[in-house]
DNA sequence: CACCAATGATTGGTGCACAAACCATTGGTA
DNA sequence: TACCAATGGTTTGTGCACCAATCATTGGTG
């Protein structure tokens, strides 16, 4: 048996879908935690698909910011995936130990670190390109209902980024 | 001056509209990417509102569930927020040493450990109470948008749980 | 009653994610 | 030219997040 009454009887809800979200701090009421468990959900379905490449989510976006232009340094990788560069640090060594790039001081400014594709990296690519069509199936939405998830997400994007 | 050509400018694209997407592993193709930032950039504006009550956001929300309802076990826990036990079970000696829960196995069925709140963590309710308004604001988003949101999120979570 | 598969939680290992401290290089400027 | 603030990366420490292995308790079943 259970240790509460019923998870699913915040008082008199009438069913699942939240309808009034009287209380500002129910868990149902909160829009970050939808945010953050559609992160996880859909992070799990990469999991998988990017696992027999040997990739995590985090390095895959790091490929496809460098797919897109190589080379570039861990500030521009900073700067495209939002992400810190105390992040990207071992992040990166860890693409380089796998062999799928290279990272070697700029020769015109000693400070920069230019992140390059080996060509191993470079085929990936290849393989890679069958990723989002079978994420978009494995998930089951339509095109335009993700489309629209996408537009608003970056509306919430630009917002948070004023804040 | 930078390593690369230019970050904004991938070929050919009009302005910061990303009307086309021609390249399905363009990185302003990719959902999840947007999931991705979206959710750390929203949880950047929980952080320092968070902080000073000594809560993570992930602590944030096991408090969410337990002042809803309690005692609740790890296993209830993991179900509502979609945590592993194994993130869960670190995070709430956590909560404990704070004075903020109580963590004792279940007379009834000592396999279950009932996570209570201490009159400590009933009070932090009060104190929290301002934060999902302090949020909206911070974020200046129309409440209308997002509901939108959410709701389009919630339709990404059930489609994630089915794959 | 004695076993045993199922259940619930913990532990250990890897990999983000962020903040703060640190270090080297650079490009002014006194 | 000799300093010095700014810039770009790395390191360290804390806290998720997930997986796999482990362990104790439980509730059947032979």
């Amino acid at each position: 048996m259970d240790l509460m009454p019923a998870p699913d009887s915040p008082s008199a809800a009438p069913h699942g879908t939240t309808l009034p979200a009287e209380d500002p701090l129910a868990l149902e009421a909160q829009v970050c935690f939808a945010l953050v468990v559609a992160a996880r959900s859909v992070l799990g379905i990469y999991r998988p698909i990017l696992e027999p490449m040997g990739l995590t989510h985090p390095q895959y976006l790091v490929m496809l910011a460098l797919w897109q232009q190589a080379p570039l340094s861990v500030k521009d990788l900073s700067s495209l995936l939002q992400l810190d560069p105390g992040t990207l640090s071992p992040l990166l060594k860890r693409l380089e130990s796998a062999g799928l790039v290279t990272r070697e001081r700029s020769t015109s400014d000693e400070r920069l670190l230019s992140v390059n594709l080996t060509a191993k990296g470079v085929e990936l690519r290849n393989e890679a390109a069958k990723i989002p069509a079978e994420v978009v199936a494995k998930l089951g939405m339509p095109l335009t209902e993700i489309k629209q998830v996408h537009t608003a997400l970056l509306q919430v994007i630009a917002a948070a980024g004023q804040a």
